[in-house]
DNA sequence: ATGTTATGACCCC
DNA sequence: TGGGGTCCCTAACA
């Protein structure tokens, strides 16, 4: 039975049945600024037609050694899963203790005759078109699963091209911090969403979404209910640039591209994984992972992404060391709460974190947590239902904005860690999302500390910006493509771009 | 403790 | 075409 007391995978029901496919679908609001911006953006397109060619003459003839030795990466890696015949052996065993799911062969068997189209006397009846339905398995195998599209054909070379894409905009560099596409007054009411860049990305409602720290491309992720990640690249010569992924098996609710080393994904899952999508080896490896706990969030906790905090469904946090997997390292506290919802280290005392709980939201010192109940550095007070999630601002950390369920954003003064922190400014927002959509989270722009991106139940739909003073900035909305709420949003480090993930399952 | 209800949007009939 | 079914890791309130 399910320890912690509100769901896992193993007080999970089967699956009833399959559903027909709803995708959902995924809005940018992109920016056109004035002059300067569209002079970037013609440079841009300039380079990317550069880029391109390059990319061609590499794949043909002259390989770089970096490019090389990838290559021979991906090609071992898949040498390597053949000669594991991963699929065939896992759906021959299944993990110790999970109820074995029947296999084609047995479905097939339990069929009348008439079901498999076979006459009683022996002759075979004609045959009607194979439908191609994408099996989703319950629950995946431990370790690396290959980084392998379900939509796309098997040794496909628009997803060769498409990794290579994401090998080659991570190289550039590393986040850069050119504050030139701040949000301002004029920047937001010259951001529009166009018909192009509004897509289904992924099968069902959005629970995660993240956004590529490249400047020359918009490189965006969805993770969903289902456990599928969905990348689109929006620059893609491509029909529509989407690759799906199905590295894990339940709600992917927390997504980041590594800000230290954009070729990594990391994805965390109710299904009790973190996992690293690493593009130059083509892997989804297994960074941590427990049979016992669903998980919620994470952060990194060092600076070079080598340590995560992870939150936990049953209200604990575990420190995971990445260099060391799989040890003692891997600390799990008590927090003294029903549910951790989310977690956000402090942008720079990195030993802080907050934990935003069904109940209370709390800062404490990853430094020192102790197995057995911790006592947080500080409380953030003046909440009267649940808190769906707690950030503190991008640059000093001396800010943070909660959303809560009593229909209040909050924004908090952190710049001196008391044991209580009164509200410094109170938003009355309808964040009643109810029972069907993902619940809001207010998202800080990367790019500056008095502003903060959150979705909207309104009419007609919308993502609205506020400051932290409670004014609201703008408000997005386009009757047109943005058709239902819009519950998780992601903005880029350092480009005018906002990602939004919708909720319902569109 | 236990039951009831509201909530958005898509899909299917 | 419109209305009912379904999703569902909620949470407030009776």
């Amino acid at each position: 039975m399910c320890p912690c007391n509100i769901y896992c995978k193993r007080s999970l029901e089967p699956k009833k049945k399959k559903r027909p496919c709803d995708f959902a679908q995924c809005f940018i609001f992109s920016t056109v600024q004035a002059f300067l911006c569209t002079l970037c953006n013609i440079l841009n397109i300039i380079l990317q037609s550069n880029c391109f060619y390059l990319f061609v003459q590499d794949g043909s003839s002259q390989l770089s050694a970096y490019e090389r030795k990838r290559l021979k990466n991906i090609t071992e890696n898949a040498n390597f899963f053949a000669s594991l015949k991963l699929l065939e052996a896992w759906t021959r065993q299944p993990l110790e203790g999970v109820k074995p799911k029947k296999t084609e062969a047995e479905t097939v068997r339990r069929r009348s005759m008439r079901l498999q189209r076979v006459d009683p006397s022996g002759v075979p009846l004609p045959e009607i078109p194979a439908q191609p339905e994408p099996v989703i398995d319950e629950y995946l195998p431990p370790g690396p699963l290959p980084m392998v599209p379900a939509n796309q054909s098997k040794s496909s070379e628009l997803t060769d091209a498409f990794l290579d894409t994401w090998t080659k905009i991570s190289q550039v560099s590393v986040v850069i911090h050119s504050f030139w596409g701040a949000f301002s007054l004029t920047s937001l009411s010259h951001m529009i969403l166009s018909e192009d860049a509004v897509t289904k990305v992924v099968k069902n409602r959005i629970y995660s979404v993240a956004i590529h720290p490249s400047e020359s491309r918009t490189l965006v992720a969805a993770g969903d209910k289902s456990g599928q990640i969905g990348l689109w690249d929006l620059n893609s010569k491509s029909e529509d640039g989407v690759y799906v992924f199905i590295p894990h098996s339940q709600p992917v609710s927390c997504m980041y591209f590594s800000p230290f080393n954009p070729v990594h994904l990391l994805s965390l899952s109710h299904d009790g994984t973190v996992r690293c999508g690493d593009v130059t080896r083509a892997v989804f490896e297994e960074v941590y992972r427990s049979e016992e706990n669903s998980f919620s969030s994470f952060d990194f906790l060092a600076d070079n992404a080598s340590t995560l905090v992870v939150g936990q469904w049953d209200g604990d946090v575990a420190i995971v060391d990445r260099r060391t997997p799989g040890t003692s390292s891997e600390l799990t506290a008590n927090m003294n709460s029903k549910t951790t919802r989310t977690v956000h280290v402090h942008p720079v005392n990195r030993q802080y974190f907050i934990a935003a709980g069904a109940v209370n939201v709390c800062i404490f010192d990853a430094r020192y947590l102790k197995p057995n109940g911790n006592k947080p550095i500080s409380f953030l007070s003046g909440h009267t239902k649940s808190v769906a999630s707690a950030y503190f601002s991008p640059i000093t950390g001396n800010r943070v904005v909660t959303t809560c369920a009593d229909d209040t954003l909050r924004v908090y003064d952190t710049s001196s860690l008391s044991s209580t922190i009164p509200v410094l400014t109170a938003v009355r927002h309808n964040n009643n999302t109810g029972r069907w959509l993902t619940r809001f989270r207010a998202i800080w722009d990367p790019k500056q500390e008095d502003c903060f991106v959150v979705g909207s139940m309104a009419r007609p739909r919308q993502i609205e910006i506020f400051q932290d003073t409670g004014e609201q900035l703008h408000s997005f909305y386009n009757v047109d493509y943005l058709g239902s709420v819009c519950s998780i949003n992601a903005v880029h480090p350092t480009k005018n771009i906002l990602v939004g993930g919708n909720s319902s399952g569109c």
